[in-house]
DNA sequence: CTGTTAGCGCCTTCAT
DNA sequence: ATGAAGGCGCTAACAG
């Protein structure tokens, strides 16, 4: 019954038993809160407990009680608001529920589905984003000995999604366009690039079949900055007839403004932009962008949430979870400055 | 020698030594590739694990080799770009040690020095941010246990500490400032809240010293978006003098810029405005943003490193390090617009 | 109510 | 080179 070494801070359960003067059942016990406990004994567990300042070892505890009060999550990056929302509020989530969040991102590993399997091997559940590259034979893989849930990816119902809502509002936003009598619209994104993007280009194309249009073939480039810059270009050299664009992102929309601007050509006047996701530099540039806010904190929070019940074992409750958005109208789109009040953060 | 279960996918050393027809024994030296073992068995241990897809549990080996081969970073919390920087920064170079990452946010946990010491019970050791609001009780007790490295703190060497560098770019930047003739500069930020302001202040009293000019208080307000909205109103209302604002952080310097411009005062021409961090609203606002950029990224990497040596017991390399930052001049200190070129990111 | 005793899955001497 | 066996720290029956 000889003890050792390094624990967490050197003592273990045996150090409390023997300070207490009892056995490591009793420590055991007391410290689990569970079977009685004549209260004599657990007032000197206790107490020698928070003497040693003892925490009971994270990995013994876990190969004993097999499991490890811990939730995976897989990010592609972090880059952005977006990603950095949903871990809060993943974290926030998991930390109530007493779960510890270990994290893992896609970028720059080279072995994914090794990196993913070996973060399965310490926690209890993994969620991860739809568009981590994770691939779908690792999912199911994964799936079947612990708890899955994917984030913002595909709604399916074999393994457990949250997302948020994009067709719907992609398609009142493109309306909103297309109501300050806008008629040109490209959308700005390409929809193979994710279920994102393809759900907010299905909004797009309903917008103009409601409206008895037809809508143009979606400029297909990257979520990032240098392909908004460069579409720009493309556009002040007049290759390319517009009066509004739809971008997949904040980012886009706001590359674009920009560079438009700078070659002379005006922002909504000439072209309305509008993005997706509301960053912070949505309400600093000039026009203010409009936007779609998605309540990204609480998907997170959902997902830790709806896996945390898987973990459990709890109660299976519903299917596929889809989060509410709701557009955040400002001048980018032709709407009068001020036109309508920034609502609050 | 039954086996039994829950895995993270099932399969167990005994899996895979039956499945090989060798003990479980054998399987692990293999897999730790230590010592020599027939190429025979080797083979077979390898088709085994491969076939079954075996990984360790994390839980059975740490307890096993007594550590945990995971880092723990906890941060204030992940709004803005400055902790996602960091830590991307971290994970990376951390999974390139082979260490995974756990979070933790201190932001809404009620006790934090119970849940970093619950964190600790499942890390080979600690990172967290100088501004973590960790108790400095808490730091050394956790120190003397497992190593520590504190992040953006005090420089000190009784911990590891990793520090971007503060002073002497202030005073460059105020300098700068000064540079263009302005007299009537304000620092804006609380400098008794953290070392990071504390040390931007030192700068902008240094700055002034050199130039045997007297600097003002600073104008002690948060460093949020609103805080700064409210001093611009101030300003506006005419009762503080000002033609320079040296701001603690970007979103500060943003804030009073919008509200400044959209209150009839000209950024620079009437009053400059300056900041820290290089968000990317710095480069999108009118005018752009003159800041300072700090290698974040690379502070999150460091820390990460010097956290593992510590933990490899690795060579105790030098005292505090301290990363250089830079100056990234655009137009909103007085330079012309196009004065200086936007440094690539 | 409390102590004793098996494991949990894996690593590592120690023999063989 | 390989198998047997003990132990890592903790939990959970199982006897008292």
């Amino acid at each position: 019954m000889a003890t050792g070494a390094t624990q967490s801070n050197g003592t273990t359960i045996y150090s409390v038993a023997e300070r207490a003067g009892v056995s490591i059942a009793s420590v055991s016990r007391v410290l689990q809160g569970s079977t009685a406990v004549s209260e004599k004994t657990r007032k000197r567990v206790l107490d020698a407990a928070e003497e040693l300042k003892y925490v009971p070892l994270a990995a013994a505890r876990s190969l004993a009680v097999r499991h490890h009060e811990a939730h995976g999550l897989v990010l592609p990056e972090l880059s952005g608001p977006y990603y950095s929302e949903l871990l809060m509020g993943f974290e926030s989530r998991a930390a109530d529920l007493g779960q510890s969040v270990v994290l893992m991102l896609a970028e720059g590993k080279d072995n994914l589905p090794a990196a993913v399997r070996k973060l399965a091997t310490r926690v209890d559940g993994l969620a991860m984003l739809g568009s981590a590259a994770i691939p779908e034979s690792t999912v199911t893989a994964l799936h079947g000995s612990k708890p899955v849930v994917l984030i913002a990816g595909d709604p399916r119902t074999d393994v457990d999604t949250v997302t948020s809502e994009n067709t719907h509002s992609a398609e009142e936003l493109t309306s909103h366009v297309l109501g300050h009598g806008r008629r040109t619209l490209r959308f700005v994104g390409d929809p193979d690039s994710g279920p994102d993007v393809r759900d907010r280009y299905a909004g797009f194309l309903a917008a103009h079949s409601a409206a008895g249009l037809t809508a143009a073939e979606p400029l297909r480039i990257s979520l990032r900055e240098a392909d908004g810059t460069a579409l720009a270009d493309r556009i002040l050299s007049g290759d390319l007839a517009t009066d509004a664009l739809v971008c997949a992102n904040d980012e886009l929309a706001l590359a674009l403004i920009k560079r438009l601007r700078e070659g002379g050509t005006r922002v909504p006047d000439d072209v309305a932009v509008v993005g997706w996701d509301d960053v912070m530099t949505a309400r600093y540039i000039e026009p203010a962008l409009t936007t779609v806010r998605q309540p990204v904190r609480e998907l997170g929070a959902q997902a830790a949430e709806r896996l945390h019940q898987r973990v459990t074992g709890g109660s299976v409750e519903a299917g596929p979870l889809v989060i509410p958005t709701h557009l955040v109208l400002r001048s980018s789109c032709g709407c009068a400055p001020g036109h309508r009040p920034d609502p609050p953060d």
